[in-house]
DNA sequence: CCGACGGAGGGAACTGAGTGCCATCGGTGT
DNA sequence: ACACCGATGGCACTCAGTTCCCTCCGTCGG
């Protein structure tokens, strides 16, 4: 009976405050907009803007602070039974359904990253912070292996990559389209290039059932059908991986 | 019989103004050095700072602009005959140049970055721009490719997170032991997942002999020999826990 | 010789982000 | 009613960054 189901009370000022402030980001912009104009809108006072976003900036990703959290419980929550490059394909995933949670904000807040060059040297810091998440699960999973910190930060910078490339091709497309098939793809380009071996089915893991409804309100369409541009990738471990990929792009493209 | 020699007539005050910053950020810490105790023991006025230095920030990098255009002109400068990815790898030894110019200077600023939170989030959006530069190249390369954008990014970034990673341990080092060769390591393990088929020998291609004192006369303290077992944790005061354990965590590297 | 001109630098004043401190308000336990 | 919270509002302050205008100084054309 404790208030509002333990420790989520959700408070509508955060929320008030986000709405006032996209508000005024998209109709006169970002750097155009003071505090003191969205505490105005939003009616609240101005010491409070700070009580709840460290920084102006903050308010324009008020979810990834939630998200980073689930990715590291995520990757925390990992046995030894896990393929590492590809659970941290999976932890990648996650950052693309909190996209996709809210399929017009993002694509909203995408225009404006794209624009104002703070916002996005803010975004470079928040997702510096989910490479370093991965690159600190695989140092973990590395830990004897010879070249083990190299590996694992290669692997999670090229993971984020490949994550980024594919969800900004959806933010581009303004939300059109299945963005998971698109992360699909271009993770599988980084498990073909880097670990990975045998594991037959490497897409279409239905994606991380990270036990417990971190998104409990997804007003997402199913998304299941997958339509078939899914490819299985096989290769062997020592194989020259650069020319399994080529035959590959071949094989899809260019037909 | 112009000026000084051209264009490139060498301003005293830009030098007097970071090796002032740097005096007072070594000695009491970058956030507790304001614009205008750096400009006042550099006796000069505080507008000029900003003449020459569009932020507080850019004071700690002052010649990465440099670096990034060398790199802008040496990837422009390629032509066909380059392999793709061996060529973003040279690309990227030109950044590991630049270090190596001034192994002390580097040394002090890696260990500033690491404890300042603003300035690793303003390094962040400089390693951007490196990683942008690869990519635009990659993906010039790629055209036609299937997923050639894709790839382009992926690349560009596991050769920056190889070379970062190189990098650091050698500063970490306290610029001891060849860094060159860390890094030819580094990029070999990049070259190897992807492209860059046979091609024996990668590395020493001792590239663009871009060196130039940059900074002809900077008194600093040896400030070498530092305990490492003390981890020094610069944090707000009413900042929360979390932050706290990641400041840490951030700082100590892990490695 | 002199005044016009232009660039480099200095400096006051302003905007806006972020912080510290304290007063206020509303609910809760005693 | 009173004391004790936590959440909020308001005020003042610091500092980064900008705008505007001034001075200084060397050069050029008369």
């Amino acid at each position: 009976m404790s208030a509002t189901h333990k420790a989520e009370a959700k408070p509508p000022m955060r929320d008030a405050l986000v709405a006032a402030a996209f508000r005024l980001f998209l109709e006169r912009g970002y750097e155009q907009t003071t505090v003191d104009d969205i505490v105005a809108l939003a009616g609240v006072g101005r010491r409070s803007f700070f009580r709840y976003f460290p920084s102006k900036e903050d308010v324009v990703f008020p979810d990834h602070e939630r998200c980073l959290a689930d990715m590291t419980a995520f990757l925390a929550a990992s046995g030894k039974e896990h393929e590492p490059v590809r659970r941290v394909c999976d932890a990648a995933r996650l950052v693309l359904l909190m996209y996709a949670e809210n399929p017009s904000f993002s694509v909203q807040r995408y225009r404006l990253t794209k624009q104002v060059p703070g916002l996005r040297a803010y975004e470079l810091s928040v997702v510096w912070r989910y490479e370093r998440a991965l690159a600190e699960y695989l140092r973990g999973r590395f830990t004897g292996r010879p070249d083990g910190n190299l590996h694992a930060d290669v692997i999670a910078a090229a993971v984020v990559a490949a994550h980024n490339n594919a969800l900004r091709s959806w933010l581009r497309s303004a939300g059109q389209g299945d963005a998971s098939t698109t992360v699909d793809h271009a993770l599988g380009y980084v498990q073909s290039a880097f670990g990975a071996p045998p594991t037959a089915s490497t897409a279409s893991t239905s994606t991380a059932a990270t036990a417990r409804p971190v998104f409990p309100s997804l007003p997402m369409p199913p998304a299941d059908e997958m339509p078939d541009d899914v490819v299985e990738v096989v290769s062997r471990r020592g194989a020259p991986l650069w020319r399994v990929v080529q035959e590959i792009e071949m094989t899809l493209g260019r037909d």
